[in-house]
Formats: structure tokens, sequence, C-alpha cells
DNA sequence: TTGAAAGCGCTAACAA
DNA sequence: TTGTTAGCGCTTTCAA
């Protein structure tokens, strides 16, 4: 086909600068020049180059330029844990935010199994990716990612690495669950329960200080369940908070809005009533869950989607030159829905 | 630092091949040669020039191979509408299915603007992607991706292109309702109501032709209920149903996990027992949904992660060079829990 | 203002 | 068995 390349290549071959040139009457480099809008020349020539390169429908190969400029504008995203219902929302909006900057992301996941993470990361490496992003749903801190002391940069999120110069994005888990109890204060609850998941997740811990800071500063008290992430286990927890009625709440702070969501299904049973006797209060603001309570669930929300843009510019920072380290925590947000009674405060 | 690269580059300058040549003491082509396990070879020269590879930490530039075979080992997935619970399963086991295939994912969310969808994929042709995988969840079929005739292949999973040509992977909807409404058949159900969302879904009308298909064959009736997908309209729904106990079903076929939910609350509330009293069938297998039911659903499942599996042969298959189009539906299947009484079927 | 040529990292055809 | 060389598509110096 093209007299100028006698090997025959493989693949769906697409027009080159060298084409663009040819046909524009003019040389490679002119024609570089012309559509990078780089140099001074005829400003006749650089609208005939454009215009060549419109009509032959030529796109630049980034593969090609990458290869110049030492920079793929990639980035590669390792998920161990398979990609969740926390990872989406973050993995969603670090990708709209990358691909504002021009960044595309390789998406891959580890299924927590070292073996295909250091395959995976091999595989972005050769790629030359420019940066790492880590996430996952994780109960304590995963190993830092393998890779060569001069590589890419790397920022963990919604997950934590065993180093302390580590970049790392977490919500302010403490700080969240001090949201929801002092909103239950301010509505003058007196006995507020806890009521939430294992413990050998870091977030349940802090959740659970922040529960009891709140507690102390208020002056009043709450027992305290740790159990598992289900709505089995909510429902189970009310007949242990309320089987002797002289001990029990008069408001649940759940660790996240599936066990809540178990919390009101059988207080309602009991004919306990969902806010007016018991305020009950979620963690996550899964939507699909909080809304379809009885009533609708008032909850803590980690702001997924700010804390996957807020990777995206950490990371630009990082792949620009940046030193950063150390765990940074976003804070969370407090949604109002009905479980917990009147109140003043703003809807968002 | 490498005197025989006068130019300072930018970036984090990784080993070449050239380098491992260098200090192995043979030629490039030697070198590469060696690597690459062609061409015959003093197996020590071979050997020699791995241990020098590894050495240094020699890994090849993908980029730069690439450029060279035409072809990136790379694919696009171009996802309209947020990726959601239904894309997850998908790309997840897409991904993992091109993994093995050492294709690594470009993931991008078009989020139905059009104007984004273009500026997505211009980017990923840019990137010579090999091949794009088209995912959604819309209602109806959408306009098929506009690249150039003799671009990469398309596939559409869980979303169809306005265009006959073009090669979709669907669930079988009409096959899974039947499945779910023939086995309330064979549990002896006589009214099977089938309560669903909205009807611009062509999911919905399939699932309700496959449902009458079985209705029809069993020469039983029972009531049809279009709505929305909630666990509201699951729960309004019983009260439609059950207005009048003469014509009560004794089996309701739901069309998805979340109307199944209201419809098994709704039924406990007003003391119908299920599975005794009325049997509730479910669709999706939206674990978390299903199995916090009381009792745990019975559901169809779409076997979406199967279908990630497939459509990343059916790519390898299109990058390979075949020509395949037409609408393909999978297969679902049962998975039986609680809701439905007695059977002797098997669980899986 | 434009052209020629070197080079990014790698492969493969051809020589030696 | 090994080395030399010409590209892949693009950018960028340097010379004309």
């Amino acid at each position: 086909m093209d007299e100028k390349n006698p090997r025959a290549r493989p693949g769906l071959s697409r027009p080159t600068i060298r084409d663009v040139a040819r046909l524009a009457g003019v040389s490679l480099g002119t024609a570089s020049k012309a559509l990078s809008g780089q140099g001074r020349m005829r400003p006749e020539t650089r609208r005939n180059v454009a215009q060549v390169a419109k009509d032959i429908g030529f796109h630049p190969n980034d593969l090609a330029q990458s290869l110049h400029r030492n920079r793929s504008y990639t980035v590669g995203i390792i998920s161990n844990d398979n990609f969740g219902r926390f990872s989406f929302p973050i993995v969603e909006a670090l990708e709209e935010q990358l691909a504002s900057e021009r960044f595309a992301v390789f998406m891959s996941n580890a299924t927590d199994d070292p073996e295909r993470e250091r395959a995976h990361v091999a595989a972005l490496m050769a790629k030359r990716v420019d940066g790492f992003v880590v996430t996952a749903r994780r109960a304590d801190r995963r190993p830092k990612l393998q890779i060569p002391a001069n590589g890419p940069p790397v920022i963990y999120v919604f997950s934590r690495a065993d180093d302390e110069e580590a970049l790392c994005l977490l919500p302010d888990d403490e700080g969240g669950a001090r949201l929801g109890v002092d909103h239950l204060v301010r509505l003058g609850r007196k006995r507020i329960a806890h009521v939430t998941g294992p413990e050998h997740f870091e977030a349940v811990r802090l959740r659970r200080d922040g529960w009891q800071k709140s507690l102390r500063s208020a002056g009043i008290e709450g027992s305290y369940l740790s159990g598992v992430w289900s709505e089995q286990w909510g429902r189970e927890s009310v007949s242990k908070l309320f089987a002797d009625r002289k001990t029990a709440p008069d408001a649940v702070f759940c660790g996240n809005d599936q066990i809540a969501r178990g919390v009101i299904d059988a207080l309602r049973e009991r004919s306990i009533y969902v806010p007016s006797d018991v305020s009950v209060v979620g963690f996550d603001n899964w939507e699909v869950m909080a809304e379809a309570a009885r009533p609708p669930l008032t909850t803590i929300d980690m702001n997924l989607k700010e804390m996957g843009r807020e990777t995206g510019r950490l990371l630009m920072e990082l792949i620009g030159g940046k030193h950063l380290h150390g765990t940074r925590r976003l804070p969370c947000s407090l949604v109002i829905r009905d479980s917990c009674g009147a109140t003043r405060a703003a809807k968002h």
C-alpha cells in the first residue's frame, strides 16, 4: 500500500505524521512543529498541515510520544480485595479527576494474592505507568507495594501500608462517629449504645473511640457491642440491648448501615418506635440501604467521591515530583434522614 | 550518568536493553534475542545476558515493543452510566480473563455524556488500544461507539448497540424468568404474580414474557404489576395483590431482589408466611440483599462473572481477526434459598 | 521559515 | 553464533 514502507505490517496501520508531511508537501519536522503549535512558521503552512492531518484522520500515537517523553500519561490502580462497594465510588471519581488531567487509568485486581499483585505491578511497570494507586477494603495494614526505589510514586487510598513514609488517604472514622453521636446528644438522647463490626477493623476501633469521646464529653453512657457487619447481627443486638427495659438505650449508633437496618427492623418488631422511642444512626450512607430503611436512615457519609478526587490531585503532585507522605484523613459528613427525629440541622 | 546518552532525560530513566548489552559485553541484537529466547546462540551467552538483565533490574519497555508490533496489549472499557452493581462483577471477571492473556485494561467512565465518551474514545485510540468493551446499565439500546471503520473491534456487554451488526452479550432474561417461574410451578403453586420494574427496560419486558410463557405452559394464572425498582414498590404491591383474599397469589415472582425483599417484609407484616403461605422468587442474586431477607431469598443469578469471562474470550477472538456479530444471550441460573419452601432441586 | 538527522527503547532482517 | 543496521512514530536539535 504505502511504497515508502517496504515491510508489510500486521494489524491496522493508521496514518502517521509522515503521511501528513508527505501529503502536505513539507518535511517531517515541519509537520510535527505545525501540529504541536511549536516554533515559528508561515501561518499558511501550519493551516495547510492541520487541514491535511484532519482530512486523512491523523491522530498522533501516544505510545510513540511517551517513548520520547519518558512519561506515559497513565496510572495503574491496584485493588486487593475485589473492587467493591467502597472502592467503586473512589475509583470512579479518581478516574474522572485523572481524565481531566489527560491521564488514562489501568485497572487491575489483585484479589489479595501477593503473586498476582506482583504480576500486575510488573505488567504496569512495563507499560511505564507514571504512578500507582492502591485501594482495598482491608481490616489492617497491607505490605507496601513492591516496586524499585526509583520507581513511580504510590498512593494508598482506603487502605494503609505498613510503612510510615507511605502516603495514605483514609476517611476520618473517629470524626465521623463523633458527628453521629453528637447529633444524638443534641437531640437530647441520654443512653447511646454502639453496635458495630469486628474489632480487627481499624475503622471499628476508631469509630468506637469517637463514640466514647462524644459520650464522655456529654457526660452520658451507653453499652457497646461488637459483632459482624450484617443485618442479622443488628437484629440480634436489639434483643441484647433491650433485654432489660431499665438499661435499654434511647439511641443506637451503628457501625454500618446494614447493622442499622437490622436494628430498625428488630425495633419495629418489638413495637419500639423509631425515632420517637429510639433514635438510630448508621454509617456509610449506602443509599440503597439507607433509603429503604423504615424510617429512612440518618447516617454518616465518608465522602468517597471526594476521596477519589483528592487521590487524583495528590497523585498529580507526586508525579510532578513533590514528596508527600504520611496518613491523611478526610472528613465525613452527617446525612440526616428520618431515623433520629426532629432536628433543626441543615440537611447537607 | 550514562556517557552514551548525552541528552539529560526527564523523569526516571530505567535500564534499557542497550545497558544490558553493554554490561554483558554483547551486541544489542544479541541481547534482544537472548532475552526473548529467539534464535540460536551459546547457552552460556544467553545465561550471561539474562543474569546481567536481572542484576541491573532490566524490564523491557512495553511501549517500545508496542510501537514496533503495532499492538499495545491493552483494551479500553467504556462505561456509560457509572460503573455499578451490575457492571462491577462483569468488569472484574473481564479484567481477570484479559490479564491471563497478558492484556491490560483501561477503565473509563463516560457517565452517559456523548462528549465525554468521544473524548475517552479518542484518548484510548491515541493509546492504541487493541479493542473496546462497552458496558452500561441502560434501559434501551445505545448509539454505537464512534470509531473509524478500520478501528479496533468493539464488544457490548450488558448493553446493546443500535446496530444489528454489533456484537452484544446479554443475560437471557426470558430464560431466567422461566427458570424461576418453573421452579414455583414444580412446587405446586397455582397463582403466580409478577411484580417488576419499569417497562422501558427491555429486561422487564423479557422477564415478563418468560413469566407468561411459563404460566401458559403450566395452564395457570397470575397478575402482573409493573412499577419501580425499589423495596417500597415491593411493599406497596403486596397491598394490591392481597387486597382481595380470593384472588391473592400463592407465589410472587419479582423483577429484582429489592422488590422481592419489599414483598417479603410486607407479607410478614400481614402475617402471611413465606414460604408456607406464599413463595417468593427474586432476580439478580444480589447477595447482600438476598441473604439478609427473612427468609433468605431464592433468586435468579445472571452469572455476571461468567459474562465477563466470555466477554474477554470473545474480545480475544475479535482481536485475533475473527468476525463476530449479533446478540448473544448467556443463561441465568436459579439460586435456591428458603423463600420458596421444600424442594429437591440441587442447590447449585 | 524549513529541512535533515539523531534518537526514544526495542525488534528483526541481513551480514559477517 | 554474533554484530550491524534499518526501522516502529514521534520530537527536537541543528543546519540550511
